[in-house]
Parts: C-alpha cells; structure tokens; sequence
RNA sequence: CCGGGUGUGGUGAAAUUGGUAGACAUAUCAGACUUAGGAUCUGACGCGCGAGCAUGGGGGUUCGAGUCCCUCCACCCGGACCA
C-alpha cells in the first residue's frame, strides 16, 4: 500500500509536458493567439526568419535554433506592448523536388505539398508563435503571381545616373521622343551599340550610341525594342554564363564554389547563350554606402563589399601599331604608368586573333586552345605557374610613344574589367612574375627601390623616371596622370566593379515562368493582374532532345496563356521568390496588389531578421537590390529590407565510433583499440551514452550484429569515440527535435537549443545538459504546487529577500533579452529559482511575474501555470514585469580587498561610506595592517560598490 | 595570400562600460534517502602541500587587464591571379 501512494505522488507530482503542450497547442489554434492585425495606434516590430525549403528530410535540431531565438524575441516584444508580425511560409521552387520529379515522375508540386505538411507538424510541436495565416509559399501561382509582375516593374523600368534612380521605362521613351540619346544618363551595356545587328538598323559603321529623336521616330517597333532592350533592368542578352551540364541549367556566380556546382558539385563549363539577367550592377554602389546603415555583422557586410568589389582607377588606351584597333585597360595604378613595359590580355579577348601577326597566329592559337581546355578550376590551382604566349603586335605608349609588346596570359581574367591589364612590372607581382618568365624588361619608376628581386607593390614609394610624375607620391601622382590621360583623350578616371550582373533565367521546371511570349524573337511582357502565365503540365521534367528546358516540352493547350510565336520557356532562378517574401507576409491574401501601400509602410522594415550566414553573396544581396527597385519606383517607403540581422551558428553533429577488429564480428573498447587491426565504424548516437555503447542496443540496431562480442575496458564497460561532423544520415548523427520534444517536451528543447551557448557561434550538438535544463522547469514547477501536485499558492506579501531574488532576476533577463544574449537568461532564471526554492517561496507576488519571464522561453508551461493562478487571458499579452531598483539595493557591500591589485580578503562594508569612510575602515582594519606588513600605502584606490585596492 | 571570427576547468560556457575569473549547467567522485531510479538532497571538483600560479605564447599601458594596445601561434569560416 504503501509503496503505491508514494508512487501515485510521484505521479502528481510530475510535470506533465506532454499533456501541457498538446492541451496549449490546441487551445492557441483555437484561439487564434498569434494571429495579428495591422494596429495603427500601436508600435510594430517585424521578427522575420529566413523560411526554409522543405527538404524531404524534414528538421533536425540545427533548424530550430535561429527560429527559437527569434520566437522568444517575437515573443519577448509583444509582452513589452508591441504589436509583433512574426510569419513563416516556405522557399517552395527549388532543385531536390525536381530531381526526385526527374527520377520518380512524381510532380514536384506533390512532393512539396508533402514536405511542408511534414515541416509544419514538426514545427508546430516546437510551439512557435508564428501566424499561420500569413504562411506565403513560394510556388504558389498567387504568390508567384506577385513575383512575376515585379519582374515586370524591373524588365520595364531602366536607371537614371541623373536622378541616381531607377524609372519605368516610359520615361526614357520620352526623353527618346523628345532628345534621342542627347542628355540620357544611363546604365546600360557598355558599348550596346557595337552588338546591335547593322543589318536591321540603318547606323552606319560609326555608330557610337547616338540618335536623335527623327532617328527614334524613324524606327518600326522592333528595332526600338532592341535599343530598349539595353536600357532595361531585366533584360535579355548574349553572355557567357556558367553552363552545368550535369544539372542541365545555367548557375549563378554565386551558385558555383571552386569551380563545381555549389548542389551536386558537377562541373560548369563557360558557355555563350540568350539569357535574362538583372542590372544588379547599376546598384553597385548604393549596395555598398547602404551597409553603413544597417545593424549586421561585420564578417557579412564585409562578405558583400568584396562581392560587389569596388576599385577605383583609370581606364586607359592604347593604340595597336599598323592598325586601327585600340586595346583598353583598367588600372588602379594609372600613376606606375611609365613602367608600363607590355600589355597581357585574356585568351578569350576578342581582339586576340584580330592583331596577332601572322608569324605569331600558330602559336597564339595554340595557347588560346590549350587556355580553353582547363576548367576554371584547373586554371585557378595553377596559379603559381605562369603561362603565356607573345601576339606579335605592339601598342603605343600613350605618353612616350615607345612600342610595347602586347603578350597574352591566362592570369588575366576575361571577366574583369576590359579583360586586358597595362604591364608594371615594377609594381606588380603578377606582371613581375611574369616578365621574369618570358625575360620581359623590368623598368624601375621609384626612388631608390631596387625591383630586381621583386616588386614593390606598397602605396609609399616616390615615383621616378616618370616624366611628370617624378617625385610624387601615389595619391598625387594617380591624380595628376589621370587629369593628364584624361586632356589626351585617350582614357578617364574609373570605378570598377567585381560584381557582374546576375543571370535570372535557369533551364528548369520547377520555378516562375516568367511573364513574357515571343514575337518575331522580341520579348514582351504579359501582366499577370490582367493574365497570369501559371507552370504547365509536361509529360517529363527534363530537358528537350534539342536541349530547350523542360517546359519547351508543354502542349501549346497545356498553357493557360499561349501569345505570339511561343512562350518563353526559361523559369526564375530560387531567388527570385525569395527577394520579397518579407513583403508579402504583410498582405497575404491581397489579389490587387503584392502588398497594400498602408500595410507596407505600417510594418515597414525587419526589424529583426533571423537566419544563416550562408546567403551573404546570394539572397541577402539580390532582396536588398529589388528592395531598392521597388523603393526607386514609389512601391516601398524604405530602401534597406532587413534592419537589423543574427546569423545563427550551425549546429553540427556528435558522430560516435566503434572499433571492429578487422575479419571477425568482434569489438574493441576504445582504450584498447592499439592492441588491434581495427575497423572504425559509425555507430547510431542512440545507441551511445556519454560515450558508453549499449551492447544490446547494438546488436539489436543491424541484423549485422546481432551477434556481435565484444573487448571491453576496465569497467567492464565499452567506450566510443567521437567525431564532430556535419549532421547527416551517413554518420547516425542526426538528432530531430520529434524525438526530443516526445522525451523532454518542447519547452525543454527551446531552452536547451538557447542554454547551449551564443546563438551566432556554430557548435555540436550534445544532450548531455538537457536534463539540467529539464530540472529546472520541474523545479519551477514543483515552487508552485503542494505535495499533491495541487497549485498552492501563498497570498502573503513577499520579504524584502525574495523581492531582491526577483527583481534581479527581471532586470538581468530584460537587459540580456535587449542585447540579444539568449543564452545567459537561462542561468539567470536558474538562479532565480534556485534560490528561491531555498527560501521555499510560494508567493504568488513572486511567481506570477517569474512565469511571465519565464514565457518566451517555455510558452506551453508558463501558460499552463499562468492558467492556473486564475488567469482567463493568454499570457502572451501580460505586461512585461519592469524592475525596481530600490529592492536591488542593499545596505552593505563585501568588499574585496586587494593588495597591489591581487585580492587578499573581504571587508563587509556599509553602502552609505563615501570614499574617505571606506579608506579609513579599510585602513584601520587589523586585517589591513597584517597584510602591510609594516609598509606605508601610497595610495588607497576606492571603487564604490566594486573593490577597494591598496597600493604600497 | 587577403578578409572576418575564435582561443577561459574533463565538457558547454559566464564575466555589458577595465574592478572578487570560472556564474549556470554537465561529467566525475564521495555521502544521504530508497525495493528501485536518467528522481530528490548534501558535499568535493582549474593547478599547487603551501606562499602562490592560472583566461593560446611573449611584450606593453594601468593602482588594477580575459577585457585596451603591439607581436607571434593555433583553429574555424569566407574570398581568392580582381590588375
């Protein structure tokens, strides 16, 4: 009997979170609790976090972190009384649900209906406080509907260098009509008027980019359409993309790393072909000046100033001997221009072929074939050996008319800049390299720098044997010569930039079809607001025999939409849904409009955005670029998307080893593995605690080894290496948070993943603390009950001590909370607990504002307690607890006092002694004088509330 | 090679402006209560017998440095022939 009554109590006494939680789950859907409307009168807060793709796989611990921290911020706000938008939808188009498509037949919309169901039941078991009613889904047509006509907005607006702005595409027309080029400042192509077919226009041969308004109105449609075509922000051109042939599609820059796909690691060819791009690059430099602005790491914003890669220099000519081409190079060290002693350009330069001489052309070609056959990767590991080839031809110096060799070499990029370089072998240690290779003068331009040995590539030299420019110092000089280039005409100042503009169209099935048919090869633009091109069906999601993407293989009755010729058969890149799903969470359901103008300008910016620093050059770059497009065009009040951002770490895997003794089914303990030839083998991390294996776990786990045996240590027990690796199947080391919520419950997930450490530092995953954590909710738990497991809560007011317990607590959790340190309110309310569970303080006074510091952090037990202390109302909406300074107060301090600066022992003194007081109490202390040992102090430092050190 | 970051007990980590280094957990060890415990409670736990020494190494500024400055080392992330 009773054994059974202490059972049944311990029973009771038990914090029940699996019932607590499912109980709060359902009764927050019903209510409606994080369902949030636009309050004018009330200050918003948007906490947003990067949504995800649903991969198959589902979520595995790691995924939650960032979306924990940001939900207690969420969470954190609202009890300070603002009106909080916290969304979550899904980056739904994407290649894994096209991949399985292409294997399997299955359409990629069903695959991904499925994995979002899969993602929202695993989210939603965590307890997040994201309105789901304003769950956006990326390839949902009305979404995407909105995607496509902002790439409306872009294929129809072009940039004004006047206003520094971009502007529909009218308002160049006009200036068109009205002025032809005369007076137009525009970002466009360099040199657009050279690709134009001469054949369709009647230009002449010196056709230098400039018409009248007769020649404008002279033209039929398509010919404007043409010029247009250069002008605008979305437009289609011939460029050389990087072509995946594995993955049948073309990559963005930023999608390739070390030369592979960045998904599958396939090779990427260059390749020339019609492409949409975005003139992401007339926005260079407000991309730049707008990182000022922001609150995001450092580390990041740098990631994007390198990106997009500024210089500033010169563009000089030079012309070719005997002919009448001209070969322009960009330079930022115009002032090293006397030591110019050969000119390199790219193999792929297009004018490689047109001056190489005739003796020469052999063995240009040669090298040009030989440039082309390594992959960018080859030719970026052999950086250190230098190839080149001479043309024959000669240039002229600008300012000494000597002739200068024009040599090509694979270290000059096609890429970058004009894709020729000026030679300074002096001051450069590629070029010196270079000439010391192919026995290339070396001629020396700076006081008193010896250059034989190398080049000498600081700013601080003084120029010499440089004309006018001897005796001047880099900055003088680079202005001077500039000016001097400049009155030649044969060259200007100019800023260059690394970043090229992005390449939006992908040979894919499973993205936006763009909004855009075909008549006689010219492009133009369906409203989706009046027509919405949706995907259609295709008996196979790959690629033509002809190679055309997948959708080339729709019916013309499978389009919803079917104009002109044909249809264009590209679809958006993955980041064209994701540029401005921030938007769209403000007005989900708005048919008119991606968003209304009052809703935007209410929630306006992130103000906390939430997500990996993985997307720095991709995501992060192109949503602020539409950001500003749309800002430029009147549709957004801000130009900066994303106020303020944490990078969350990467939370990895624990990976456990087991040693099998080579040809047998037998295994050795860790400690012993020397004695043996042993297998390493990866054991499933269920199976391991603290690194001790569970035999029978083990033998159970894989048929395999059902009958293993094993070599165990000392103990008699069989330990386990580690190995700290990526989550993944292939390693057993994938912990989901299903499991944990099932053992622990949710809450103690939510403050384990914070009590593990700064969220911004990646880290392993490891569940030895979170039974700690799960203690401590038990023990909060147990503060409010009696020993029936009935709340029993005290109506007496509290002691000044238990006062002091709380208010601390309050105000460290409220200041950590503000500076974004999740971590360190876990051990705060730790404390808090703790000690008041040793002044056995049941206190409703205490306990009540306790459990509303307590809910961000584990919403489904705070609202149950909160219930349960009578409340009717959500604790969601209980006013944050402010703290009162008086109560932190106490009327004596224990001062260290220290030697010299090192701390000998304490003196409890009162708070009220000014600095003299405490100098004389300390002073006359016996203690003090045993520990001066006879000298005299110097001086006597008096930190108030600090320390006391005393200086001999 | 360049840029960003990190370096503190067996482990995860605290220490907001320079002011008692190691809070809070966890692991381990010892003990209590139990038929039992992944429960609860008590205690020990950086090194050293000690005076002392300790925040990657060395130097500096300061009454006082994990924190600021210089320099070197290690690791992680990112970029890399960018003219």
């Amino acid at each position: 009997m009773r054994t059974f009554a202490l059972y049944c109590r311990s029973i009771i006494m038990e914090y029940h979170f699996n019932e607590i939680e499912r109980k709060w789950q359902t009764e927050w859907r019903k209510r409606r609790t994080y369902a949030v409307t636009e309050q004018t009168e009330k200050a918003k807060f948007y906490v947003l976090d990067m949504f995800p793709y649903p991969s198959g796989a589902g979520l595995h611990v790691g995924h939650p972190l960032g979306y924990i921290a940001s939900d207690i911020y969420a969470r954190y706000m609202r009890h300070k009384g603002f009106n909080v938008l916290h969304p979550m939808g899904y980056d739904s188009f994407g290649l894994p649900a096209e991949q399985y498509a292409i294997q399997t037949g299955q359409h990629p919309a069903v695959t991904t209906a499925h994995n979002i169901a899969r993602y929202r039941q695993q989210l939603d078991q965590i307890g997040f406080s994201y309105d789901w009613e304003r769950e956006v889904r990326t390839s949902d047509p009305s979404y995407y509907k909105w995607t496509q006509w902002i790439f409306g907005l872009i294929y129809n607006a072009w940039y004004n260098q006047e206003t520094d702005r971009a502007e529909p595409i009218d308002s160049l027309i006009a200036k068109f009509e009205s002025n032809g080029t005369y007076g137009v400042h525009a970002v466009c192509d360099e040199d657009w008027y050279k690709q134009m077919d001469a054949a369709r226009f009647f230009f002449g041969p010196n056709f230098e980019g400039e018409f009248t308004a007769t020649d404008w109105k002279s033209m039929n449609e398509e010919q404007q359409q043409l010029i247009l075509m250069h002008f605008r922000l979305a437009y289609l051109a011939d460029s050389v993309v990087n072509w995946c042939p594995a993955l049948g599609t073309v990559l963005a820059n930023d999608e390739i790393k070390d030369g592979v796909s960045e998904r599958g690691g396939h090779p990427v060819e260059q390749k020339k072909m019609t492409q949409w791009s975005m003139r992401i690059r007339a926005y260079a430099d407000r991309l730049l000046r707008g990182l000022d602005t922001i609150e995001w790491s450092e580390s990041i914003k740098e990631v994007q100033r390198n990106w997009i890669g500024k210089s500033e220099g010169a563009y000089v000519e030079f012309a070719v001997q005997n002919s009448s081409h001209v070969i322009g190079v960009f330079t930022t060290r115009p002032d090293t221009i006397f030591g110019v002693s050969f000119l390199t350009l790219a193999p792929e330069h297009p004018l490689v072929l047109e001056i190489a001489t005739d003796e020469q052309r052999g063995n240009v070609e040669q090298y040009m074939a030989s440039a082309k056959l390594k992959t960018e990767r080859d030719r970026q590991a052999d950086v250190k050996n230098v190839t080149g080839c001479f043309t024959g031809a000669f240039v002229m110096h600008p300012f000494t008319d000597q002739l200068v060799p024009v040599w090509i070499g694979e270290y000059v990029l096609a890429g970058y800049g004009t894709g020729a370089v000026m030679a300074v072998p002096a001051g450069d240690q590629r070029d010196w390299d270079f000439a010391q290779k192919f026995n290339l003068p070396i001629p020396a331009i700076f006081e008193g720098i010896d250059v034989s040995q190398k080049a000498e590539t600081s700013k601080e030299s003084i120029l010499a044997h440089s004309d006018f420019l001897n005796g001047l110092g880099y900055k003088e000089a680079t202005k001077s010569v500039i000016e001097a280039i400049e009155a030649k005409g044969c060259g200007k100042g100019k800023i260059n930039y690394r970043m090229r503009d992005a390449v939006f169209s992908r040979q894919r099935y499973w993205g936006e079809p763009f909004p855009i048919y075909y008549k006689n090869n010219i492009p133009y633009y369906l409203d989706p607001r009046q027509e919405q091109v949706t995907l259609p069906d295709v008996d196979k999601y790959l690629p033509t025999e002809e190679g055309e993407p997948p959708l080339a293989r729709a019916e013309r009755e499978a389009w919803n939409v079917w104009q002109g010729d044909r249809m264009e058969f590209n679809t958006m890149p993955g980041w064209a849904g994701s540029s401005w799903y921030f938007l769209r969470y403000m007005d989900p359901t708005n048919e008119e409009a991606f968003a209304s103008p009052e809703k935007v300008a209410y929630w306006n910016q992130v103000d906390l955005y939430m997500g990996g620093a993985e997307h720095g050059t991709g995501h992060l770059l192109y949503s602020r670029f539409w950001t500003k497009i749309l800002f430029d065009l009147g549709y957004i009040p801000f130009d900066e998307p994303f106020k303020r951002m944490i990078n969350q770490g990467m939370i990895l895997g624990r990976s456990s080893h087991v040693y099998r003794i080579a040809g047998t089914n037998q295994f050795v303990t860790a400690e012993k593995r020397d004695q043996y030839d042993t297998q390493q083998l990866y054991v499933d991390i269920s199976l391991v605690d603290n690194d001790v294996l569970d035999l029978e776990g083990f033998k159970k786990w894989l048929p395999e080894y059902a009958d293993a045996t094993f070599i165990l240590n000392d103990d008699g027990k069989y330990t386990c290496t580690f190995a700290i690796d990526k989550m993944s199947k292939r390693w057993f080391n994938v912990a989901n948070p299903d499991d944990l919520c099932e053992k622990f419950g949710a809450d103690t997930l939510r403050m384990y993943e914070m009590f593990l450490g700064p969220v911004e530092q990646s880290k392993p995953w490891d569940t030895k603390g979170i039974n700690g954590v799960h203690n401590f909710l038990r023990k909060l738990t147990r503060l409010t009950m009696d020993k029936e497991g009935q709340i029993a809560l005290s109506d007496e007011s509290p002691t000044r001590e238990e006062l002091k317990v709380l208010h601390t607590c309050i105000k460290r959790v409220t200041e950590d909370l503000n500076r974004f340190s999740w971590n360190t309110v876990v051990s705060t309310m730790m404390i808090c607990v703790n000690e008041l569970t040793d002044l056995q303080c049941n206190k409703k006074a205490i306990l009540e504002p306790l459990c509303i510091l307590l809910a961000p952090y584990a919403p489904h037990l705070a609202e149950e307690l909160w219930e349960r202390m009578g409340h009717t109302e959500s604790i969601c909406d209980a006013e944050w607890p402010a703290w009162t300074a008086e109560y932190l107060e106490t009327d004596a301090f224990e001062y260290p006092i220290s030697l010299n600066g090192k701390t000998k022992f304490f003196l409890t003194l009162g708070i009220q002694l000014d600095q003299e007081a405490v100098t004389a109490a300390v002073l006359a202390n016996e203690q003090t004088i045993k520990m001066l040992d006879g000298k005299s102090p110097k001086k006597v430092i008096v930190v108030p509330k600090r320390i006391v050190n005393v200086v001999v």
